[in-house]
DNA sequence: TTGTAGGCGTTATCAG
DNA sequence: CTGATAACGCCTACAA
């Protein structure tokens, strides 16, 4: 009963009474082809599960309907930081919703660029988003294969998706101003990373914005992880013990910074405002208190695919790069 | 000066002076071709650069070099839950160890498998590992389609790869018996899953071979979430104040607990010994004092991919279950 | 040991 | 609107 084989779009022809070429119009959703025909061929198809073979396709379209999602970091930090999660997440809904299909590549080390190299090729896919935590890491791009950045890359020319984080920051910094804080300090992102420098950025513009002086003693050095959090406001903490803010730039280290704050019995907010810039939407929703600047992952996600897929089906279009606007929120307030 | 296209193993075997089947025969690694030959052939492949066109070859061998990795769970909890970092990481290394490819696909719903259905094909992979949080789900196998489960399915017929929940958590308990605690509570996991089924076996199997009674009201239904062993702690320290030790089906929990126990003023291990079934090592290294069972989530990927690859190459062949064992990591001892 | 040729399942071109 | 008919790049008998 069993045939093994998955039938061929020839066997469909057959039994809908038409030819190969006819079957594989109406497969493909051609205009050209009349209502009865494709109606006989549809049958077909559902009678024998019929299902396009791949490997043909690709070797006789050049196109794969894959897009690979590479992130450049090890899988123990692409599990741990919920900023993937979140991403991935995202580009997986949006790419389901497509009739292509998504491989997801971590890249370790280094040492894995080779195989990747031979694998981003548009013999393989499609198109490719990339993340990369470090500005350094640069794979081997194949020419003619679409490549979409998530968040800002080095190379200024390159194509990119990202959250506004300048404008994010600053909008955080204004709020926590406008509650009438004077002293605010800041726990900064890595600084090869643009969404770090932008952060700190947007810190430094808020402050001149309002007049405020900006204080290198106000300033600690972080790099998204929860140790670094509490580090950096224990230093803070001991070295100006009127600060009355503080701005991390991420929520793992806002909620490291809440806890150590605690742990001093300091008070939030009454004594000191948190406002984070936010990795994961739970993190604000498990601290009611911190104020957070949303970052829409999802929807950033979304957007790659968007702009990947553009790129993918109109190779001549102009190299066009998004960048989402970041939303406050404001917890129990300051 | 780019050639834009990809060559053709043609245009190697010409460069090479030989013909198209003799160089495919050294791409291939064939036996039957003189030093000279494959020299001359090789050397075109590095100058052109050739890399054989997957789409072609599969068509041809019907073989696609690909294996997938199923996780039929949303992105969030494959994300939270420390156990698939481990697993993936471990699956990760050991195919790219091999001449295949690797894709990943989670499956949030039912709604999915449809999709998934039709991409779990001999035309599209070579084979599929399957990790399955709840044992209703079952996934539209393709027969001819070579599946190995990571944990033990409901399906008793079926090739997976697991750890010794059974033996570990026998080995836990028994090391509590050992230090001499006399009141053993039990957290379990979720008992829709052989690991959450398993785990309590094992609990019962070595209270009663030390000849300890099976009490009910010692047992708190878990989930393998942190939350659920808070919960668990609290009801269990409420119903049996004199508890000296606390079995939980995994590390989540019993962190969980650990947290519970001592917001109570309970002192770990003085006054509740702790022992937790381990999902990642992690978890064991940043509290001393917690026992642990662990549970070797890289080696049992590694196992995965070795198993699927002996199934894929010989079909023929019988198929053979593998029971990883666990190892017991004692903590500072109660 | 090596070359030649047929065909894997599709899509695209080109007549009808 | 439809049906033949070439490729796409590769592997693998088969013949030399």
């Amino acid at each position: 009963m069993t045939d093994s084989r998955q039938p061929t779009l020839e066997e469909v022809a057959r039994l809908a009474g038409v030819g190969r070429g006819t079957a594989s119009r109406v497969v493909n959703g051609s205009e050209h082809v009349s209502p009865h025909t494709r109606d006989a061929v549809e049958r077909a198809v559902r009678e024998l599960g019929y299902v396009p073979n791949q490997a043909a396709r690709a070797l006789r379209t050049r196109r794969t309907d894959t897009v690979a999602l590479v992130i450049a970091e090890d899988e123990e930090r692409v599990f741990a930081e919920p900023f993937f999660a979140g991403l991935v997440r995202g580009i997986s809904r949006a790419v389901d919703a497509t009739s292509r299909r998504l491989v997801l590549s971590m890249v370790p080390d280094e040492s894995h660029l080779d195989r990747l190299g031979q694998f981003l090729t548009p013999q393989h896919v499609d198109g490719v988003m990339v993340v990369s935590m470090h500005d350094a890491l640069s794979l081997p791009e194949s020419p003619d294969l679409p490549i979409v950045h998530v968040g800002r890359p080095r190379d200024a020319g390159a194509c990119y998706v990202d959250v506004d984080n300048l404008g994010g920051a600053r909008q955080a910094v204004d709020h926590i101003i406008g509650r009438g804080r004077q002293r605010i300090a800041c726990i900064t992102g890595p600084q090869d990373l643009a969404s770090g420098r932008d952060r700190l950025e947007g810190y430094r513009e808020a402050l001149a914005a309002a007049g405020l002086p900006f204080e290198e003693r106000l300033v600690e050095a972080g790099d998204f992880s929860d140790a670094s959090g509490v580090r950096g406001t224990a230093a803070l903490v001991e070295r100006c013990p009127d600060l009355d803010a503080i701005f991390a730039a991420n929520d793992v280290m806002a909620l490291g910074a809440m806890r150590e704050l605690a742990r001093r019995g300091l008070r939030v907010p009454e004594d000191v405002a948190v406002v984070g810039f936010d990795g994961s939407p739970a993190a604000a929703a498990s601290t009611p208190v911190l104020t957070t600047v949303h970052q829409p992952l999802a929807e950033l996600g979304t957007t790659a695919v968007e702009v990947l897929a553009h790129r993918i089906d109109d190779p001549g279009a102009e190299v066009r790069s998004v960048v989402l606007p970041a939303e406050l929120r404001a917890g129990e307030s300051a």
